[in-house]
DNA sequence: AGCACGCCGACT
DNA sequence: GTCGGCGTGCTC
């Protein structure tokens, strides 16, 4: 028997290898496999298909099985094959973005000596190998990897396959178990559990602590001690004390009479549920029944709902009801929201309704975490629901009964480099018709596409346009900064309007939030001399000047610099910042207002873990009044003190030279101003431009999405863009500018020959060059109804066309199908 | 993606 | 004349 094994490379075939005897009948597809591939490396590849055809080629035998059952679900095989073929990657890239590292086991290559050397030959060796001979022997055992770094000299392979082909040495494949299994610690009484002497003794020691008695009886129910006829149930040491109202030192002085002992356990089993979990669920308001009623009615006609309900409508309350629903059908659910709002807010109170039935998944949980979350959903019977974040929908459900995607306008959905570069909410809505599941797409600003979808019958619509508890929008303000510039009444990045209401809200006992999409300190760096501006090495963008650390930084690359003390080009000591980051923005506004408390919260304040909700935390404590952030204030965070919100610079959201700007600075701005007086009295936004009559801000201005939506799916279809074309763009990018350039030229002919005016380009990015490689780009516009097979196929047929080119081998070519 | 093979310039 | 550079092709 053979099987055709994916394995996580960019390469479209699937590789056929011998199945071994031993394996025969416990293989099956979905099992991951070791399988060397070439001549030393081994992978984890995952078996897609068993069959009995020999191919004309002598293959390999599959190295090791890794898994008695199947780790990737029946239609998760045919799930990953839907998005390679729909997002033009290989299903090798698709395994690579859907499985855990932890799961991905990879060879090291080590070398040993062998077992009989024959000094002779150690005797012959030129200076390399035998630099190499004394290492090796001085370890026994080294990684290729190390030899390679001791080597002083070029190419260490050579000399390392020179010394194998003398028989001195011989290589050895190790792979490596990158997961941990979590440990907790668990609680056990330290009699038997047939002893009832034991434990009415235990009782007798602890009547004068009525809370160690407490304690003790926790224990007893919790384990199912009595029930004689029952597996004992195992308790882990959080749980008891959560349950039974302890602290670890009660419990310490139980462990010290005696009476209880704890040990280290791994938690990748189940614990069975001690009662079934208490399912609070918030009451609703009566928009909110509403809304819910119009929802299940929809989800019995269409597939796939949308809800539009304006920012603090409750559209949570609403989902916890309907997954409790599908809960109850015994059903898996699968919550996605955008990474930047699985903050505690949210998590913690689908905790409080849920219980341990909530998995989250998110990128900054740790492998092994994100293993066992696998692990359980794989094993367990039970209906669950993950909260998880764009790369969740790879998790192998198993009876998904609802799809709900909050904000699915967002655009950190779509993942845009490396491959796949698939959106999570088409791909989401993908994986529940595979399982004849339900969808809830939900948005206070749904993308152009999806409510033309909804506006078109294709998807159901239910709208919920009062905010909760009848707190009205808040009221948008737009000031010129302009004409307020003229008037002299700017400072900094702030009118005096806004510095007015600041104070006022500061005043009244009340939080403002700052937002300004930029971060680092100032944006442009010139010498007031000569002109000079420090530049990125590797990009072709200036360096962001971030003060408290003093450094340049490049916000593509990661190149950084220390701020020269004069200017590099001339000698002058005239260097000076422009423009405002977050960094400088919270900066100047504590010169205004020494007694003022600021926190900033930017990709660079949040770093580290727990950084994210320590801001978080300070400023819903009330400890802080102002938050300066980036876009990242402007997500799902629900804050009861917020009065005053406002955009500092709405024209850096106004101006982006492609088909969604307009769509992305509306939705910025009301997901924005969403931020203000959500509870009691409504909040104030403050939209700062130098163009006050812009459309787009005068639809904030009055909340008007069906206005916005109308004026621009007039646009869309002018234009030929979504929802009206499909687009894939095509990126073309090489180290050598000039060998790019002569390349594009010929592809773009081609693909000009085969689409026509379908085609547009070749374009230069304006960031034209990231990380030393030069880009180019075409955007591909094709009719909304054509298939996308026959566009696959050609756009293969054109690649294969010009391959042949010299340089070709060089460029690197991939595509961004429905890029947001 | 890795990795080896193979073809051209700078050293013994 | 070899060592070592990088471009090219293959991997079951």
């Amino acid at each position: 028997m053979y099987a055709d094994v994916i394995l996580p490379l960019p390469i479209q075939a699937s590789f056929t290898y011998e199945v071994p005897e031993s394996m025969l009948g416990s293989l099956t597809t979905g099992c991951r496999v070791l399988v060397q591939f070439g001549r030393s490396k081994i992978y984890t590849g995952i078996v897609e298909n068993i069959h009995a055809h020999r191919p004309d080629f002598e293959p390999k035998e599959v190295h090791a099985q890794l898994d008695a059952e199947p780790i990737v679900r029946h239609p998760q095989l045919k799930y990953w094959q839907w998005i390679a073929d729909y997002y033009l990657c290989t299903p090798g890239e698709v395994m690579k973005a859907a499985l855990p590292a932890a799961l991905k086991v990879e060879s090291e290559s080590w070398v040993e000596p062998v077992d009989d050397v024959d000094p002779q030959l150690v005797e012959g060796l030129t200076e390399k190998q035998a630099l190499l001979w004394a290492f090796l022997m001085q370890k026994k055992r080294v990684r290729v990897s190390e030899l390679e770094k001791v080597a002083d000299f070029a190419n260490p392979r050579v000399a390392i396959n020179k010394l194998i082909d003398k028989g001195l040495v011989r290589m050895a494949e190790q792979t490596v178990n990158k997961y941990v299994s979590k440990k907790v610690t668990m609680v056990t009484l330290t009699c038997e559990r047939e002893d009832g002497d034991a434990l009415h003794g235990f009782f007798e020691l602890v009547t004068r602590s009525t809370r160690q008695e407490k304690l003790l009886i926790g224990y007893l129910d919790l384990s199912g001690w009595m029930m004689k006829d029952q597996p004992l149930r195992p308790v882990e040491k959080a749980e008891l004390l959560e349950r039974t109202g302890s602290t670890p030192g009660i419990l310490k002085a139980l462990i010290d009479k005696g009476i209880l002992k704890t040990y280290r356990t791994s938690i990748n089993r189940f614990l069975p549920p001690v009662t079934q979990q208490k399912v609070v669920l918030p009451g609703l308001s009566e928009p909110q029944n509403k809304a819910l009623g119009e929802i299940r009615k929809s989800m019995r006609e269409r597939n796939v709902t949308l809800l539009r309900g304006v920012t603090g409508s409750g559209k949570t309350e609403i989902y916890s009801h309907l997954m409790k629903e599908a809960l109850g059908q015994g059903n898996h659910v699968l919550f996605l929201v955008p990474e930047i709002s699985l903050t505690t807010q949210l998590t913690t109170r689908l905790q409080k309704i849920f219980g341990k039935k909530l998995l989250v998944y998110h990128s900054k949980f740790s492998d092994s975490e994100r293993v066992d979350i696998w692990r359980r959903l794989l094993t367990s019977t039970e209906p669950m629901i993950v909260l998880g974040v764009r790369s969740s929908i790879f998790l192998p459900f198993h009876r998904i009964g609802l799809v709900i995607v909050d904000e699915e306008h967002e655009s950190s959905y779509k993942q845009y480099d490396p491959a796949p570069r698939y959106n999570a909410r088409d791909a989401a809505i993908m994986l529940a018709t595979m399982h004849g599941a339900k969808v809830l797409l939900g948005s206070a600003t749904p993308s152009i596409e999806t409510y033309y979808k909804a506006l078109s019958g294709k998807y159901g619509l239910v709208e919920l346009l009062t905010r909760y508890g009848d707190v009205k929008l808040p009221e948008v303000m737009v000031t010129d900064m302009g004409s307020m510039r003229k008037q002299r009444l700017v400072s900094g990045p702030f009118s005096a309007q806004l510095l007015r209401e600041v104070e006022l809200t500061t005043k009244a006992g009340n939080q403002s939030i700052l937002f300004q999409n930029r971060r680092g300190y100032a944006p442009v760096v010139v010498c007031g001399t000569c002109g000079w501006t420090p530049k990125c090495e590797n990009c072709d963008v200036s360096l962001v000047y971030h003060k408290r650390i003093n450094e340049l930084r490049c916000h593509y690359c990661g190149y950084t610099m220390t701020l020269p003390a004069v200017c590099p080009a001339c000698g002058e000591n005239s260097l000076s910042t422009f423009g405002y980051g977050t960094e400088r923005v919270a900066d100047t506004l504590k010169e205004i207002y020494p007694d003022l408390r600021i926190s900033r919260m930017d990709l660079d304040t949040t770093r580290n873990k727990n950084a994210y909700e320590e801001i978080i935390g300070e400023f819903s404590r009330h400890e802080t009044d102002v938050l300066v952030g980036t876009q990242m204030v402007s997500k799902g965070l629900d804050f009861r003190n917020v009065k005053l919100v406002s955009i500092l610079n709405a024209d850096t959201l106004l101006n982006f030279p492609d088909f969604r700007s307009n769509e992305r600075a509306f939705n910025m701005m009301e997901q924005v101003a969403g931020r203000a007086g959500r509870h009691g009295e409504s909040g104030k936004v403050l939209i700062q431009t130098t163009a006050p009559d812009n459309p787009i801000i005068s639809r904030v201005v009055k909340h008007d999405y069906t206005g916005y939506y109308a004026e621009e799916l007039e646009q869309r279809r002018r234009f030929f863009y979504p929802p009206f074309a499909r687009v894939i763009n095509v990126y073309l990018r090489h180290k050598d500018e000039h060998v790019l350039d002569r390349l594009t030229a010929s592809y773009g002919a081609e693909l000009k020959r085969v689409f026509g005016e379908r085609v547009l380009g070749p374009e230069t990015p304006y960031v034209s060059r990231v990380s030393n490689y030069y880009i180019r780009t075409f955007m591909l516009k094709i009719e909304a109804g054509a298939s996308m097979q026959k566009v696959k196929e050609l756009l293969r047929t054109i690649y294969v066309s010009v391959a042949a080119l010299p340089g070709m081998k060089q460029l690197q070519l991939h595509y961004d199908v429905d890029p947001v």
